[in-house]
DNA sequence: ATGGTAGTAGAACTA
């Protein structure tokens, strides 16, 4: 029996956010860590950064937009880079490896742009594709992590105005039926076992809006969910708001969670 | 208030 400690971070740019990072992972030791909207080219990765501070470090993008890593202390096996394996291409969204013997798929969902947007028609296809991928590549009875950017508020609690925002891309009932799907293949939102009901959890603070942090103008977009068995061993769930408050920071924070495996 | 800022870029797009 050990401990399994994991994290997200949209870091929005690795390159840009890795005075975060680094330090971060110094000081919180997870035994992965994921990132999403790394916006960097494969051959501008860097590698080093992460090897310095004792981690493994597997990613695919290819440059301005997207882009998804995952470091690890301990060697990643079977690395699966893209959702579309034999499909068409899913734009640097996914990346999922074995680490300890739990599986860790890491993704980071379509934002959808606008509601009549063919972006948006791609997001709620995305779901479903990522749901087939799912189940044609795992089993729900495995012990199995589901993290990333889902940018998805699924609850009214998960955002500072529902009733202004209802209908936005990312607070849909299209959207919360395709995530809805998905976690019917067998996932649990680990979050809010441990802070069931409680508003103001948030993830995501728009760089647009005016002290957007201090006046909790924010969106929990930002999800670690498990499979049941996994489920059951989790000890504890959390958002770490240092990130955010940082210097230079990210618009989006770090969630994390512990398992015992 | 249909803006605002920050990232990739080296103009316009994505979020």
């Amino acid at each position: 029996m050990r401990t399994f400690k994991i994290a997200s971070f949209n870091v929005n740019s690795i390159r840009s956010r890795l005075d975060i990072v680094v330090p971060w992972l110094e000081r919180n030791h997870p035994d992965c860590l994921c990132m999403q909207e790394t916006k960097v080219r494969d051959d501008s990765f860097p590698v080093d950064d992460f090897k310095a501070c004792g981690y493994h470090v597997v990613f695919r993008g290819r440059g301005q937009y997207n882009g998804v890593a995952l470091a690890s202390r301990v060697e990643p096996k079977n690395v699966i880079y893209g959702l579309a394996v034999d499909g068409p291409e899913d734009d640097d969204r996914l990346i999922a490896a074995g680490i300890t013997g739990v599986t860790v798929v890491n993704t980071y969902v379509p934002q959808g742009h606008d509601k009549d947007s063919p972006q948006f028609a791609y997001k709620l296809k995305w779901y479903d594709r990522f749901r087939d991928f799912l189940n044609r590549t795992y089993s729900p009875s495995q012990p199995l992590i589901w993290c990333g950017d889902l940018n998805v508020a699924p609850e009214s609690i998960d955002v500072h105005d529902p009733k202004r925002l209802l209908g936005h891309v990312c607070f849909n009932p299209q959207v919360w039926d395709a995530f809805a799907a998905v976690r019917s293949w067998g996932l649990e939102d680990i979050f809010r076992k441990y802070h069931p009901g409680e508003a103001g959890q948030y993830t995501f603070f728009d760089y647009r809006v005016p002290d957007a942090v201090s006046r909790a103008k924010g969106w929990r977009v930002d999800h670690i969910l498990a499979t049941k068995s996994l489920a059951a061993k989790s000890l504890s769930c959390k958002i770490d708001m240092a990130p955010r408050l940082a210097p230079k920071p990210s618009d989006h924070t770090v969630i994390m969670a512990e398992f015992q495996i």
